[in-house]
DNA sequence: CTCAACTCGAACAGCACTGTTCGGGTTATG
DNA sequence: CATAACCCGAACAGTGCTGTTCGAGTTGAG
């Protein structure tokens, strides 16, 4: 245990420039899907290369920025308990983490611009398993209509989350009120027609 | 009337090729918010001196693509009536139309990128207000929920439309499925909780 | 204290895109 | 058919980004 196998040389000092970098990473992309590597550096208060001496190119940065970004989604999904009635369930998932759940999807999308698209899959599918889980389970308990795909309605929360944090970056959706809004119209959404 | 003043000369031949470049660039913008100058002239058929002899910039071009994206799905929608049931309005709107309104907000969207954000809000106020009265008009009938605001039921409907346009072309999604799917998860999202 | 690890600015080559010019070829129109 | 309008490829300068090198300064760890 006192000796990571790989790892000769790490400064305490690196790594914490490694998370900065990791931070203004994921802060930019989600703002801006192409933004530079100086635009990064330059948030993160650290010179371009020494950006490059952590990561060998802009591949790799938006890699690891996206394969963090998901982390923080699936580490604070895991914390839920997804076990009890379904609206419930979901209704606590939007509240909770509504907020990561947009910045990933976004840094997502500045990924796959980038990055291999089976890469972009393979680091996607975990948190969204879980998601889409938790539809099926709901459309098979009745809790939720069946007379639509569960990937339609789990496309659907995406887009609506993903389109509140658009809404809040620009001025026209107050941040306390996104939460709510996209908890009543998903629900409504996914309830049977004829109820 | 015979004389349009300012024009002394242009052959049916160039504006035959105008047409084919706004075609080509309003396919490539709603594809890719960022391609290329020479990637839209090539899909058009026409080589790049000829692009800027028509339009003298890349700015100017994305212009005149938005407007005409926004000037097609303007002119469907004046086509329809929207003074019957709100809920019938919305259904026929969809499935009448949101391709094109996808394909105007992609547009838009890549506009968004390039453009002065007056201009960008300029041209999408006319088609954007009419969808918004007819949520407006919904929810004064007591047709629509009225515990959301307008405006959020309006960037829902844009949001839906969109990603369901992205599902299309990413082929998780029939787009002889779209339309019913888009009018089913939108008339639930917008009714009464109660009802 | 000392040294290796780390940081940083300046500057370079390579690449892609924009916008322009030049010269020769095509074609509609009168 | 003759001319003016138009099309087009090649090639140029200018710009911004990526990825790299160099040399000098700073700082943590032993």
């Amino acid at each position: 245990m006192s000796h990571p196998p790989a790892k000769p040389t790490l400064r305490a000092d690196a790594q914490q420039n490694v998370t900065k970098i990791l931070d203004a990473a994921v802060a930019c992309l989600s703002r801006n899907a192409d933004a530079s590597v100086s635009e990064i550096a330059k948030t993160a208060g650290v010179g371009r290369v020494t950006l490059y001496g952590h990561f060998p190119s802009r591949q790799a940065l938006v890699d690891a920025a996206l394969t963090r970004a998901i982390a923080d989604g699936e580490h604070v999904l895991q914390a839920l308990d997804l076990t009890g009635d379904p609206r419930e369930a979901l209704d606590a998932l939007i509240k909770s983490s509504w907020l990561l759940v947009a910045q990933a999807t976004a840094v997502l999308e500045a990924a796959q611009a980038t990055l291999a698209p089976g890469r972009v899959q393979e680091l996607h599918a975990g948190p969204a398993q879980r998601v889409d889980d938790l539809i099926r389970r709901g459309q098979a308990d009745g809790a939720f209509r069946a007379d639509l795909p569960a990937n339609w309605l789990t496309s659907v929360l995406h887009h609506v989350i993903h389109g509140a944090a658009i809404d809040v970056a620009k001025g026209r959706l107050e941040s306390t009120d996104a939460a709510r809004f996209i908890s009543q119209t998903i629900l409504a959404a996914y309830s049977k027609a004829g109820a």
